[in-house]
DNA sequence: GTCTATATACAGATAGAC
DNA sequence: GTCTATCTGTATATAGAC
């Protein structure tokens, strides 16, 4: 992959996190890399390779994080904390994760993308069941780990989505408290 | 407020909650409603116009749906399921809540228009508080009303995101759930 | 790989007739 | 209140030179 390809790839998910797919163009990608429009065509014929590269490529950095996460925390309040860590850093960067902001655009994407994002989320999901699963005996609480990794990730997208209205993180802080009110 | 009007902004809302309101365009409503563009801004200016009468609208008939459901349900898991069950309707249309769709569009809303969208939020957190506090003997978990009031909402607008992607209402489900293990 | 130039479509918004 | 007509800006995308 050539260095330009990846700083179009990489600007692009910045603009689209904080804006959404459907407000970055070809234009503004090209102005902040310092090439024209049809280069960056060149390297991404349609708009529709541009974003499904993008989420596979932040899916795939997303998963290496959350390795990362499981390597280093010992315990499950630990993992969950460093979780909520993620998000928090991304609202106190105005932005929302880019798989969230691009699921609100669903309706406008491609078939491939849908496909990608889709992806996303049960990967992150598979991951929180696995690290629930491994500390079974900590739970407060009588449900599933998978339930509860579904409820874990739709609750930090919502948070740090009405967070950003509020440019506050309240919610990610409530939820933390939860957190630590169930697990521990 | 004359009929057209009415229409339009019941038109608009309907457009948002599937695609956005970055979507939406006074072309796209005029011909929907069987008049010309120039006609849609008679009654709505500017889009900020229209996207702030939205959000009003949406907020004053939420609040509604939400004051019938504390007088019909009795006890706090039932309004809790009859919540889920506003949201699960919403999905079931494949479309999200208009302001869960329009936080995710922050950064090119007017700054009167996030402040409609910080009230929804503020009123129906509200609600479930007061919803809490009022069955504070049922709760099964050590937290305040007030944050698990917030940790709903964002969990709530959070799976209808996630689950409209994948076509299905898991995470709606494993709420639902959830909140019965909490709640009891 | 990047450029100039352009085709085509659609956006928000407004002037002025009726 | 609604219309026709139009201004101005921007979008995705492509052809063809270098």
């Amino acid at each position: 992959m050539s260095d330009k390809r990846a700083e179009i790839l990489e600007t692009a998910v910045r603009a689209t996190k904080r804006d959404g797919l459907r407000k970055v163009s070809f234009r503004q990608l090209a102005d902040q890399v310092g090439v024209k429009s049809s280069s960056v065509h060149y390297h991404f014929p349609t708009k529709a390779d541009l974003a499904e590269s993008m989420v596979r490529d932040y899916t795939d950095a997303f998963a290496a994080r959350l390795e990362d996460i499981a390597a280093c925390e010992s315990t499950l309040p630990g993992k969950i904390d460093a979780l909520v860590q993620v998000f928090a850093d991304v609202l106190a960067a105005d932005d929302l994760c880019l798989c969230g902001m691009m699921a609100a655009e669903l309706s406008t994407l491609d078939a491939r993308t849908g496909h990608a994002l889709r992806q996303f989320f049960r990967v992150t999901e598979d991951w929180l069941t696995e690290q629930i699963d491994m500390h079974r005996q900590d739970l407060r609480i009588d449900l599933s780990a998978k339930d509860l990794g579904k409820v874990i990730l739709a609750a930090l997208e919502g948070a740090i989505l009405l967070d950003r209205v509020d440019r506050d993180s309240e919610r990610l802080q409530a939820f933390s408290r939860m957190a630590r009110a169930i697990l521990d």
